[in-house]
DNA sequence: ATGAAAGCGCTAACAC
DNA sequence: GTGTTAGCGCTTTCAT
């Protein structure tokens, strides 16, 4: 492996100072025509890249930002990382992306790796950020971390100033029942999800209220808790099929609990849109992969990311955080919902 | 937000030098009980965090390695990633990582960025790196990398030098004919994929030795390309179903073709493992997710993580590639095999 | 247009 | 043990 070759280097053998190729280039000042050439020949030459490490120190700049998920396993963090490196990759920003593996003590750990590496903002999404009521431990992080380093995230910290890019769930609820009541269903469950994550709580209270608006009784049998994976939609169904009175349309937390819905349903031969309509929110690849495809709240991921970024950047400049700022959901019409079989 | 602070804020506070506070920071060297107090109570007044920048110039190492993948929203690159980024974190080591998003332009930019942030080594996983035949191009450019990063892949790069960790195809392939060939089958396609990706070649020899090694015969029209996606499998098995005599077990290239193939059956109300059996490689969470749940070929991909970071250490210290490393696959059997059908 | 030199924040000899 | 000092590789005044 070659010795790692400086910009000091390339000045000597092309007969110029140092600050003579840092403007080359950087392009920040003009240079003469030949020397300019003689030491892009060399940069050329021996491939020579500057170190953003001592670029970064001597600008105290590192043009990167954190970003930590939950867990990147998951389509809905990846479908978003995605985009925001994107984002970022398009006005020069490299995203250094850590996994929080659900593990608060990584997510810390990760945080403070991201403060130590001047990151010039944080994007949390997932994990502690996603409390309904914050964790006071995770408060107080943030609360240092934000000393210096923007954060935002997609839920909100009680106790500690951030930005704040989150989905419109009263509107995601609306249309999910404006879809489900104009079909013509009135035993509309809710299934899947903690309470003590914030949007699931949102989700829940807007369910309460448009079921109330849409004139439906609420029945507590109808509202299941559960994990947000397959098999938490898995669970919940097996429980809604042995419901007295089984709903017609059900809603899963995510794309993953409708697949475990699904799942459940086919076990004892009930089937999607046929004996049932199913929404879920999210939107993943899930939805399409599979039989039948699922109708899904979408985020637009691309606009969701270049928010986030934003959001960070705007907080980066300002110094404090702005307003809450919100995603308006879309449902995706699929297969997966139907009017409901004939009045028992 | 506050100022950032450095180890002279914390030096003069303390009334000690800048290197004491770095001896106690790294922990590098005895300071007396006293100083080693104060300057740790400063440290956690402020919630210092030193600068991985700075320390990483001084130090010229980064103790960061990069990590490009074809895109983070296909399970697989996703489950290789986590693992490796675990496997990474263990012993301190930071990984950036990339997506090429299967565009070699921005893979090129990437690998390029990573070298200006002078990582350690460089870990990739797909896109460029899976040709069959290196493209001339991309060699160039892995020369160039070489030179100054260590380098390595799951694949193998014509004309330059890099750590290679790669599956072991032939014990892949064998498995899955053991499997098949056991239950009874005898009319066996593989589905998906493209000949100039190594990988998928690979497994088409492998395939053909295995036909011939068990005595099968092979119809050039069980044996079809298409894309790696869902739909790739989809397209894959309609043109299998209009077979004069179509094949009673699939090979699907990965999970996601597998998912493809199963949803093409459904459709002719074909089903697995009722109607024909389906394996595939890959073993991701789809696997687990479909119905039938699928039989796959799994890599351990905490193993598999830990050896192409390991391979990558090791290439960083020895200055130059290893041998290649082999990852031994292993069947997972799930439900979607079954013996043929009574011999029509 | 170009060079000299200071500085970014940290570590590691080197002295004492 | 502890301070002094010289880098690490780059950018950017400030002169010229």
């Amino acid at each position: 492996m070659d010795r790692t070759i400086t910009i000091y280097d390339i000045a000597r053998e092309a007969g110029v100072s140092s600050a003579t190729v840092s403007r080359v280039l950087t392009g920040s000042s003009n240079v003469s025509q030949g020397k300019r050439e003689s030491v892009l020949r060399l940069v050329d030459k021996y491939q020579f890249r500057p170190s953003t490490v001592a670029r970064g120190l001597s600008l105290t700049r590192t043009h990167t930002i954190g970003l930590v998920v939950a867990d990147i396993r998951n389509p809905y963090y990846a479908a978003l990382a995605v985009e925001i490196e994107k984002a970022a990759g398009e006005i020069g920003l490299t995203v250094l992306l850590c996994n929080a593996l659900n593990d608060r003590a990584l997510e810390a750990k990760n945080l403070e790796r991201l403060c130590g590496q001047r990151v010039e903002a944080i994007i949390q999404i997932g994990c502690s950020a996603d409390d309904r009521e914050t964790d006071r431990d995770y408060a107080a992080l943030i609360r240092r971390v934000t000393r210096t380093t923007p954060y935002v995230t997609t839920s909100r910290i009680d106790g500690a100033p951030c930005g704040v890019v989150t989905i419109d769930c009263a509107e995601a609820v609306r249309q999910v029942f404006d879809l489900l009541v104009s079909l013509g269903h009135d035993r509309i469950a809710l299934a899947g999800g903690r309470d003590n994550v914030r949007s699931t709580h949102e989700i829940f209270q807007h369910y309460l209220y448009f079921l109330g608006r849409h004139g439906l009784e609420l029945r507590e049998d109808y509202v299941l808790e559960g994990s947000y994976s397959q098999q938490g939609g898995y669970k919940c169904m097996r429980r809604l099929l042995e419901t007295p009175c089984p709903p017609t349309a059900i809603i899963a937390i995510n794309d993953y609990t409708a697949v475990g819905v699904l799942q459940a349903a086919a076990e004892q031969n009930v089937f999607a849109p046929r004996d049932f309509s199913l929404v879920s929110f999210d939107n993943t690849f899930l939805a399409d992969i599979v039989r039948p495809r699922l109708t899904s709240v979408d985020y637009s991921y691309e606009l969701f990311g270049s928010k986030l970024l934003n959001a960070a950047l705007r907080m980066a400049e300002r110094g404090a955080p702005d307003g809450i700022e919100l995603i308006h959901p879309k449902l995706v019409v699929r297969d997966s919902c139907a009017a409901p079989k004939a009045v028992k």
